[in-house]
DNA sequence: GCCAGCCTGTTG
DNA sequence: CAACAGGCTGGC
């Protein structure tokens, strides 16, 4: 579900309400949800502070003077939901912490909620962060200053057959990009999503370097993309499916030129684009 | 590269 | 009923 503009709304409503408020309790209601549930005991751990690494949501807390981190990856369908009293889990709630505030005045819950079941949560001694599986993997951040243009031709370099949009999905190549945003992109880019790399020029691929972020950017702005599944922690939608240029738009008239927008499959995943803007 | 698999729900 | 859905992994 969430991509890097939703995980990040996502991480930013966290960091509104939850700094200082401490985990009483963790229950698990579906064990597949939590990698390595029997390694620590989370009790009494408070929220210090609240990162986001690609697609991923690190969260750093403190058991008394002493630091663990969470993370989180949701996946497709995974939520996390802030409610301020408690109400019954629903059938997709798989854990659900108890929380009180800083002065222990305020109680709270913070539910991972996940239809398809495809999301974890982990918690790691934060030493190990840099030698995570996953985040190991991740390239730059497309919103931070590693993001060069250097690093990205080179890498397409040595990947001349590679389709443009495989290689942006590719986490390792620029970390935070999925299918909304990869056709997004590709379309502000004026290219096409089947081109291969050596057809590319450079002066092409500078420009989609340039216009990753700025879609991410103004995604961020509108507070994510929400067709069925997406709200922040609040349970708030998003609003940039208003903005979409071709995703979910198969069909549709283009809104720079007019011309139908059309759908095919790429590495297994739908692909949208308009025949006429990108080449 | 592609494709199944991981899951459940929704849509055609 | 089959196909599809915002992600990622592992096996050809």
């Amino acid at each position: 579900m969430p991509e890097l503009p939703e995980v990040e709304t996502i991480r930013r409503s966290l960091a509104e309400k939850l700094p200082g408020y401490k985990i009483e309790k963790m229950l698990v209601y579906h064990p597949g949800s939590v990698l390595n549930p029997h390694h620590f005991n989370v009790s009494g751990a408070r929220f210090v502070n609240f990162r986001r690494r690609g697609k991923y949501l690190l969260i750093d807390l403190d058991q008394a003077g002493k630091p663990l981190l969470m993370v989180v990856h949701l996946r497709m369908t995974g939520k996390l939901l802030y409610a301020d009293k408690e109400e019954k889990p629903d059938k997709h709630t798989h854990i659900r912490f108890y929380l009180t505030s800083a002065g222990g005045l305020d109680k709270a819950i913070l539910d991972f909620n996940d239809v398809r079941k495809f999301g974890r949560i982990e918690f790691l001694d934060p030493s190990e962060e840099s030698r995570h599986k996953g985040l190991i993997k991740l390239g730059p951040e497309p919103l931070g200053n590693d993001w060069q243009f250097d690093d990205f031709w080179q890498l397409a370099q040595r990947r001349p057959n590679s389709y443009i949009k495989n290689f942006i999905l590719d986490q390792s190549v620029v970390t935070g990009i999925g299918n909304i945003y990869a056709d997004e992109s590709l379309f502000r880019a004026g290219i096409l999503p089947k081109t291969k790399l050596k057809n590319i020029s450079k002066k092409r691929l500078k420009n989609l370097y340039s216009v990753i972020p700025q879609v991410l950017e103004q995604a961020i702005g509108f507070r994510g993309t929400s067709f069925r599944d997406y709200v922040d922690s609040f349970g708030n939608k998003g609003h940039f499916q208003l903005e979409l240029k071709v995703y979910h738009r198969e069909g549709q008239a283009c809104r720079n030129c007019g011309a139908t927008i059309l759908k095919s499959k790429l590495a297994g995943r739908g692909t949208h684009y308009c025949p006429k803007c990108q080449k």
